[in-house]
DNA sequence: GTTCTTGCAAACCCTTTGCACGTCT
DNA sequence: AGACGTGCAAAGGGTTTGCAAGAAC
């Protein structure tokens, strides 16, 4: 399923690059590892977890570093940013699958990613007209539980 | 529009009250203080906007207690407590309009609300029965601009 | 009278910022 | 060389917590 949209990295790097050499920024090291980790990481992602990510290969750099570098790969629609619940924002690949939303797990905290953006950007597009506002984006949260909890090895108890 | 479903103060001071006293917890002032000004405010807030709020017409009231008593109203469905995009946490009341939306202007930060139930609770059984989970609740955040943006009086520019 | 709640301030977590040093151009 | 980015530690904002004083039971 993740498959689907196989992302690549080569040409986010060079997106990344073109987007750095036009807003006058620098093409850093640092930058193009949190790219990297970004892509390997392969799942949503809080700001710490990705530092844990990347220290736990011996990649040295800092949280100051991550949060910019997270910040301007946002920016650049390289990654979206989420507010689940709870208390950080979580990070994806704007790419990996362009149009999904997300179940979470009351239970344990897991995300789920689904698939109902055509009837999803109807509603959208039908809300917006009647208000009178231009649509930009949506984001569609479910919070449930599983069936079979017993299986939720994720489980916080 | 928000009249429709009237807030009854009475039967909200009643289920918190009930609340209490099968969870074993006191009923003080300060808690259905706090009830009252959730009532009042009428319209979504923040618990430090709740705060200035009450303190606005000469209460005393700490934060703490009123955090505190924000997770009681939340864990007992008077209030529900949402994260948008922003620093802080924002509550409103459940009843008021039990079913709705929001549509957040990227712009201003202002918060509509509008119904699209039917067709969200839709998709929303059919996400979860596709993929074993029982459905709980969702959130559908709509982000865009107004069509006429000097229209937009809370406009932060 | 005992237990729970409050208020205050300090602690806490996530994130941003200031500054000196290092790196890119 | 000059300007920008980095790392560190400290500050910042929202929220939680520890503890003594006060209120509910």
């Amino acid at each position: 399923m993740q498959q689907e949209n196989q992302v690549n990295i080569a040409d986010l790097r060079e997106r990344f690059s073109h987007y750095l050499k036009k807003q006058r920024y620098r093409n850093t090291q640092e930058r193009f590892l949190v790219l990297d980790s970004v892509v390997n990481i392969d799942k949503h992602f809080s700001a710490d977890e990705l530092y844990i990510y990347v220290r736990g290969f011996g990649a040295k750099i800092s949280r100051a570093t991550i949060y910019s570098t997270l910040d301007l790969l946002t920016k650049c629609n390289i990654l979206v940013k989420h507010r689940f619940q709870g208390d950080s924002a979580h990070y994806e690949l704007a790419d990996k699958m362009p149009n999904h939303d997300h179940l979470i797990c009351t239970e344990c905290g897991r995300i789920i990613e689904f698939q109902a953006i055509e009837k999803l950007g109807e509603i959208q597009n039908e809300v917006c007209q009647s208000l009178g506002f231009k649509p930009l984006k949506h984001s569609f949260n479910i919070f449930a539980v599983c069936n079979d909890p017993g299986h939720c090895e994720y489980n916080r108890a």
